[in-house]
RNA sequence: GGCGGGGUAGCUCAGAUGGUCAGAGCGCGCGGUUCAUACCCGCGUCGUCGGGGGUUCAAAUCCCUCCCCCGCUACCA
């Protein structure tokens, strides 16, 4: 994954461009933050490193987006633009390209691989009949529709036919599988790999990749009726970056991509199925690694969204950080980097809590980092007048710990395995803690041991040294500090990786103590304080989510009564109901409650229904009207009346 | 329902091919110490390794079965 030895490859990682519907927040931060911390560690190591991020900028989604905030397309994106790159600014972020796909560069490089696709065959016109969903902008096979709707956003689809343009990913599903067989690391983790494996075997079916033309997104060539579909477009980002037809010397140093990272959610039908057979079409190598990290859910194991409002903000959470401990920002980004690589298995899903967060940032910062600085360096001013002294014979008690660690942290992040990269580190820092207590540095200046005393400072600082270095592409900052603390900075050494041995610090540096870098947070305070937090997000999330009365009176409900209830053949949870809502006829209702309900329990029973609801048909059977039942994921009880009520009475 | 992944101490998690595998860290309790941000060090507590059956001299580890959780998918108007 990080290749070896070839000095003239450059190192090529990517986080996925994101789409500019919303702000960054804590997962678009996570991907991130997981790139930089990867390309951070290979510069240390020497290697040229081309870390590329950006954004999506094309589809209908921005267009509406633009008009919604009564803007240009252009003004809204660029807005957005900016918010990103600040948020990565202040994240600690360091791409060494921002991709945006609007760029020319990019425009031009999509049209001429759609060109030559064209030209090669694999990509072919068609007619195309089936479904649309417009707001998704995507087509939609008779089987993926969720009772004539899209299953992606719920809204009604267009029945349309019309030529389009498609790509034969079909076509290379045999090559592709065979690939992923043969390579290990392809894709990761081994939970995703199977997925895709399994998703290919199921069979692809060829991608359609063009849209009815639009002014804002790329045209396909010489066709003044389509447009390039989105995804497509934004995949080739990571060829433009590369510099791929465009720049020859350029494209040979950089591709293929040595590490590809995003959100689980978008390897199986995107990474490793289209990409890979896009550039196996344009004969190109694939990239190394495709990795698919997991989500992170809220203190509760709920799954962030919109709707619950319990979207992560990274940058309260530092806030609250800072306010909580009284640290500087820099090191409350630090720690928040360094606790979502810590908390969780990377490619598992976590939940994030600022409780997690905080007991993260005592008991490892600040009672094992931050301490082990913080009780070293007073040692050296004491008893050597803040100078590093010779190492002497009787150094190097930590050399092999050291080494171990280095050792253990290559392996570790070679396989993308950021949390026990960092558990092996903090186990070196735990060993120099100990180191401390063993050997007395007090006792030994009280006992005029000096030899022995110069040792095991030495031994201390250089550690620390080696610490600062190996920390620092997961908190660069809190790096920095670090080694400015040691005297590094204004010594003018620079960090390296091949430095992080024992033996490296040189006798006669000035050391420069600081202030406590993570002074501790009193835990159980800190949070009683705020017990009303989750209740204002809360109250937030109903005001957000609040819909007018007219709205409201828009939804017809009435009482009606069961007067018929069957199983729906082979389908566990569907049973079909008719309700006399006080029409001339039963209304014919297809209703999900198989499962704790048997039909004759339902029969004569007065149920609320909502009689405008628009027809579906599911399994085949026509549903004209939905009955109301309780219950967040499965329904548990039914909504019915207090008291008898005919049927057809409006409920209010 | 199908496919995939899981269920191991209060919490987060380690534990290929069966025999120091009953563990680590955090938390908690006790004791010690004091260079340090009440820190550090030592000791300790807690688990019928999801339930039940089986194979074996021996199973968290293999087999069967059941329960629960997550992801994808299908039928939740």
């Amino acid at each position: 994954m990080t290749g070896t030895g070839d000095a003239q490859k450059a190192f090529y990682i990517t986080s996925p461009i994101y789409y500019v519907s919303g702000q960054p927040h804590i997962g678009t931060a996570y991907t991130t933050i997981a790139c930089d911390v990867l390309a951070r560690y290979q510069r240390l190591r020497g290697r040229d490193v081309v870390f590329a991020t950006g954004t999506d900028e094309h589809g209908q989604k921005v267009v509406r987006g633009a008009a919604d905030a009564g803007m240009s397309p252009q003004d809204f994106v660029d807005g957005l633009v900016a918010d990103y790159k600040r948020a990565w600014e202040r994240l600690h972020v360091e791409y060494s390209r921002f991709i945006r796909t609007t760029e020319p560069e990019h425009t031009r490089l999509v049209q001429r691989v759609f060109a030559r696709l064209v030209a090669s065959g694999d990509i072919y016109k068609a007619e195309y009949t089936g479904w649309y969903c417009i707001p998704c902008e995507t087509y939609l096979l008779e089987q993926d529709l969720d009772d004539g709707n899209c299953p992606e956003c719920g809204r009604p689809t267009e029945q349309v036919s019309q030529e389009a343009y498609f790509f034969r990913t079909s076509k290379y599903a045999d090559a592709l599988l065979h690939h992923i067989e043969e390579h290990e690391d392809f894709i990761g983790p081994d939970s995703r790999r199977n997925e895709v494996i399994a998703f290919i075997k199921s069979g692809l079916r060829d991608s359609c990749v063009s849209r009815t033309r639009s002014d804002w997104d790329i045209p396909v060539p010489d066709d003044e009726s389509q447009s390039v579909y989105v995804w497509f477009d934004a995949l080739l980002n990571y060829l433009t970056v590369a510099g791929y037809g465009d720049d020859e010397d350029r494209f040979e140093r950089i591709w293929p991509a040595d590490v590809q990272l995003m959100g689980k959610d978008i390897l199986p039908r995107f990474h490793a199925t289209i990409w890979p057979a896009m550039l196996m079409a344009l004969g190109l190598p694939l990239p190394r690694t495709l990795f698919g990290h997991g989500w992170w859910s809220d203190a509760d194991g709920q799954k962030m969204s919109k709707s619950k409002g319990n979207f992560i903000d990274p940058f309260e959470t530092v806030q609250r950080l800072v306010e909580y401990s009284g640290t500087r920002t820099a090191f409350a980004v630090d720690a928040l980097r360094y606790y979502v690589l810590r908390e969780v298995p990377f490619g598992l899903d976590g939940s994030f809590s600022m409780r997690g967060l905080l007991s993260r940032f005592n008991a490892d910062l600040a009672n094992d980092l931050g301490n082990l600085l913080n009780r070293s360096l007073p040692l050296l001013q004491r008893y050597v007048d803040g100078i590093v002294p010779e190492a002497g014979p009787a150094s190097g008690a930590l050399a092999e710990d050291i080494a171990r660690t280095v050792a253990g942290m290559e392996t570790q992040l070679e396989r993308l395995n950021y949390r026990d990269a960092l558990i092996a580190l903090w186990q070196l820092i735990a060993r120099c803690n100990k180191f401390v207590d063993e050997r007395e540095p007090w006792l030994l200046h009280k006992q005029g041991k000096r030899v022995e005393l110069d040792a095991v400072l030495y031994d201390v600082v250089d550690c620390i040294r080696a610490v600062a270095i190996l920390v620092s592409p997961f908190m660069p900052e809190v790096g920095e500090e670090v080694w400015d603390q040691l005297g590094l900075k204004h010594a003018g050494t620079r960090m390296s990786w091949a430095d992080a041995r024992a033996g490296a610090l040189a006798p006669g540096t000035h050391i420069n103590r600081g202030v406590p870098i993570f002074p501790r947070i009193d835990i159980d305070g800190v949070l009683a304080e705020q017990p009303e937090a989750a209740e204002e997000q809360q109250a937030a999330t109903a005001k957000a989510n609040a819909i007018s009365f007219k709205q409201f009176q828009a939804v017809e409900l009435v009482t009606g009564k069961v007067v018929e209830a069957e199983r729906v053949p082979e389908a566990d949870k569907l049973l079909v109901l008719r309700v006399d809502v006080g029409e001339a006829q039963p209304r014919q209702i297809v209703a999900g409650l198989a499962e704790h309900f048997n039909p004759r329990q339902l029969l004569g029973r007065t149920v609320i229904v909502v009689a405008n609801l628009e027809p579906a048909t599911i399994r085949g059977i026509e549903s004209n009207g939905m009955i109301l039942a309780a219950g967040e994921k499965q329904p548990l009880a039914l909504i019915t009346t207090d008291g008898e009520v005919e049927p057809g009475h409006k409920v209010r």
